[in-house]
DNA sequence: ATATATCACGTTACATTTTATCGAATATTA
DNA sequence: TAATATTCGATAAAATGTAACGTGATATAT
């Protein structure tokens, strides 16, 4: 239960006037909770023992508040979402997806945010966010 | 009507033993015929002008199998599909995206699989595929 | 040619994921 | 406090994707 998190995301909201609210408190603590990325149906099934009969809608608000200001990312292979370990928020995302195991690491491959950067800015395209997906085995399945 | 394509993939499926079959044939014509990426159900309504009557699991299949051997990828953030434009089959992929014309290119920054295979089939991850998808502006727009 | 195994399809039905709408509640600003 | 903007709750439906099962087509081996 990472509370710097919530200490974090809170200080976020009041700084940039955002409201704090118990549906968005709760879904995202639900996200960081988990040790895998999270589907939506999920993070509503966790929802219902803190909310009221909380409907698909009330997660995916909440689910889309945190994943525009990236405190968390979406896997969009799976459909999930996965709470952001990095300090800082950052509008990149990678991802390491074992297809044995399921488990997802954030990885921090550094090289590609300055290609990116580099290759793509200069010339042809202004880049606001990027996402990369690796599928693989891990070490532990491997 | 990229009909080196369709060459390409007979020339595939006979040499792999995989069936060029009618579905398969028109649901790669069709996702090869359009300038942006094109979502399942929408291929499924061309192929209501080709087939008997169609229904979902005949496109899934198709665009599975395609999709499969790298004839055509997915845009993940889009639900939507592409065909591959590159000479050689490839199993990574990139994408931009313009988030204003909606106009989707696939690049081919070459240091990206460099890097991929370079950092993570070494230590941790033995990568078999992957996807990057950038959003931003595209110069058109800018 | 005939049996056998495999591949791919058609069809039905359903499951999952996501969005639109609209009025009520809450917070913020004037 | 009144006006304004945000967010929520609830209903409903749209969009996307899949499981299951039987049938027909194709290849392989006898």
């Amino acid at each position: 239960m990472n509370s710097s998190l919530e200490k974090k995301a809170l200080d976020f909201c009041i700084k940039n006037k955002h409201r704090y609210t118990k549906p968005r408190e709760s879904v995202l603590r639900i996200i960081a909770s988990s040790n895998k990325p999270i589907k939506a149906y999920d993070v509503l099934k966790h929802l219902k023992k803190v909310l009221k009969n909380p409907k698909p809608p009330t997660a995916y608000r909440a689910i889309e508040f945190w994943e525009k200001y990236n405190f968390i990312h979406r896997i969009e292979s799976l459909n999930a979402y996965f709470v952001c370990e990095a300090e800082h928020l950052h509008s990149g995302s990678q991802f390491l997806i074992c297809n044995q195991c399921g488990e997802v690491t954030e990885s921090h491959i550094c090289e590609i945010p300055k290609i990116i950067k580099k290759k793509i800015e200069k010339n042809i395209f202004s880049a606001k966010s990027w996402n990369l997906e690796v599928k693989g085995i891990c070490s532990k399945c491997f």
